[in-house]
DNA sequence: GAATATAATGGCTTTTGTCCACTAAAGGAG
DNA sequence: CTCCTTTAGTGGACAAAAGCCATTATATTC
């Protein structure tokens, strides 16, 4: 087990973090949507069931039905009534809601670089491997 | 320039770490304050003033006079005006404030210890390794 | 087939955060 | 020094985000 001194690195960093994840979160994207429903928007993937979006991103099921129903009305994503379990809807996006996805992307990765830019590429690289490593520890990679 | 494949990482470990936040920092410590306010308490060091903490953690000040009322009303911090400039205020934590700080700090280092307990010593370590390479890249260590 | 469990949703409330206006005190510029 | 502008802190009003509970409709289990 890591010692007090390296566990209060970590906890250092997941306060900084908590500060650069706020800031990045704020500056919503392209202000059409707020931020959880941007997240919400992002979880979705053909099929997706407002449960496992809820699950997935520690939502409570209430709010995100509201979400859902608010990205339904903007036209980004459709509920269709699952065949197998009449309670259940699928939801995929709409081709609207893929523009603005791409949209979402693209502005996230300029922020990334953003944050990275004024490094020099070693550091860049260094940085880069680092987060790979806690992906592939902490969350076993893939499983987006 | 890291390449896209790379900024998709850093913006896969940022959705990833957001749930991991979110999840740490709900199971609010000793309940006795809400994360806003004890993120606040634990920024809080000697002479610190209110605009310091709102800059430091980006929060509206009306926020976060909020916050300090509260928490001086709990008797965890107490202000006195400042000698030099009378419109500002130095912060500093009581006998109780310090108590309740060491139980925060404490229990955060068991959550972080149950967040990384069933990992092999060696993928802790690497683990570890990661986190302070990122604080020493993005947050340039010390200045806690 | 009755009892139980689950998905989605709406109403209501609480928590979190923003905006604006106001007071009091500093900090210039002349 | 006096006027003008700026800054620190605060409260009121409000908006956004999130949670709790009850309800409906459908599945599941016994």
């Amino acid at each position: 087990m890591l010692n007090k001194q390296e566990i209060e690195i970590i906890r250092q960093f997941n306060r900084k973090y908590t500060n650069t994840l706020g800031l990045l979160n704020k500056r919503v994207f392209n202000t059409e949507l707020s931020f959880p429903e941007a997240r919400v928007l992002m979880s979705i993937t053909n099929g997706s069931t407002p449960m496992e979006i809820a699950d997935k991103l520690h939502l409570d099921a209430s709010y995100t039905s509201r979400i859902i129903k608010k990205l339904t009305k903007l036209n980004f994503i459709k509920k269709d009534v699952s065949v197998k379990d009449a309670r259940s809807k699928k939801l995929s996006l709409t081709d609207s809601g893929i523009d603005l996805l791409d949209k979402i992307n693209s502005d996230s990765d300029i922020q990334i670089k953003n944050l990275i830019e004024d490094l020099s590429s070693p550091q860049q690289q260094e940085l880069y491997q680092a987060f790979e490593t806690i992906n592939n520890i902490l969350f076993e990679i893939d499983g987006e």
